[in-house]
DNA sequence: GTCGCTCAGTTCATTTGTTGAACTGAGTCG
DNA sequence: CGACTCAGTTCAACAAATGAACTGAGCGAC
């Protein structure tokens, strides 16, 4: 069967609620990468996978899950499928601008586990990964932060609000 | 049943697998968010719910599922479960300083939706989401941008390495 | 004092999604 | 020919999500 068919929208049965239509970037950013395996796919893309198999062994996924990640990302522009041989025809996945751009999503990630995710009692921050983000030019190590791009400020969290501007 | 009780650990039956011990940032936040309806359940908490009647209402989630998912938050540290009144015992979900800082993941997860998951044809970024983030106080437009804290420069996916520390 | 109401869940049968292991099939190498 | 590679597919067993109904403590009105 064709990967990268039109995703089923229509049916008579009760399947997961799905956020994809929903009026709200989170909600649909979270339908997208909210499949069990998704978010790890797109790191190893950005780690250099490409064809099936690198992403197989480095990731030790259940084959058949892989496939359904791989076709729902080529399906939704994050990944495309390029041939890279003929006979037999093979492919890899390689990042489109949108996947590049999803970058962003897993760096917050990463900071956020660094951050958080490496003590059994955390009460405090305390950075603690086994690995470390780095520029590959210049060596200097990379910490990933989340500021509003019109202040250069990190944001704060109490002073929010979400406003309503169409519809 | 209370709430809270540790998660189980062991077992002889085979269940989805876990990320929450990989020695990579991502893969552990991606096992606390992957879980379905999670990360909407912390956009509510932001947006002010409080009760579970608030996160059923406003999400429309199935009970089953929203109990178990504030059940992990809880034993996650990234809510606190506190009493608001006794007779009958009822509780708040409150967010903790974990909880406050994973709001940069979701405001990561804002931009990229805002920008890429707004259109059908998506080759280009196009900004269209019906809401919008704002400061409470001055009401000043709110975007997120993910930057490298040492430098305040956007991340350059291109450039990227990733370095082990040890082990 | 019992009827209706609220809140915070629990229970359960059905359906959907994930897993692991084995299998397929085109093609290459020796 | 036989072993091997790559990129999947198939399938049965099991885990997780769904929707609807139910529970149970307590309140407030009549």
């Amino acid at each position: 069967m064709t990967s990268s068919r039109s995703r089923l929208r229509e049916t008579d049965h009760v399947r997961r609620t799905r956020f994809d239509d929903w009026p709200c970037p989170i909600a649909r950013t979270t339908d997208l990468i909210g499949d069990w395996w998704t978010p790890l796919v797109m790191r190893q893309a950005f780690l250099g996978a490409r064809r099936f198999e690198d992403f197989a062994s480095e990731l030790d996924a259940p084959r058949a899950t892989l496939t359904q990640r791989l076709d729902r990302l080529v399906d939704e522009g994050m990944l495309r499928r390029q041939p890279y041989q003929e006979r037999p025809v093979r492919h890899e996945y390689r990042l489109t601008p949108k996947g590049r751009a999803f970058w962003d999503v897993l760096a917050a990630m990463w900071r956020f586990g660094d951050d958080w995710l490496w003590h059994d009692d955390d009460q405090s921050p305390a950075p603690g990964s086994p690995v470390e983000l780095s520029d590959r030019a210049t060596g200097d190590r990379i910490d990933p932060l989340v500021v509003d791009a019109n202040t250069g400020e990190p944001l704060d969290v109490r002073a929010l609000r979400v406003r309503l501007t169409r519809d």
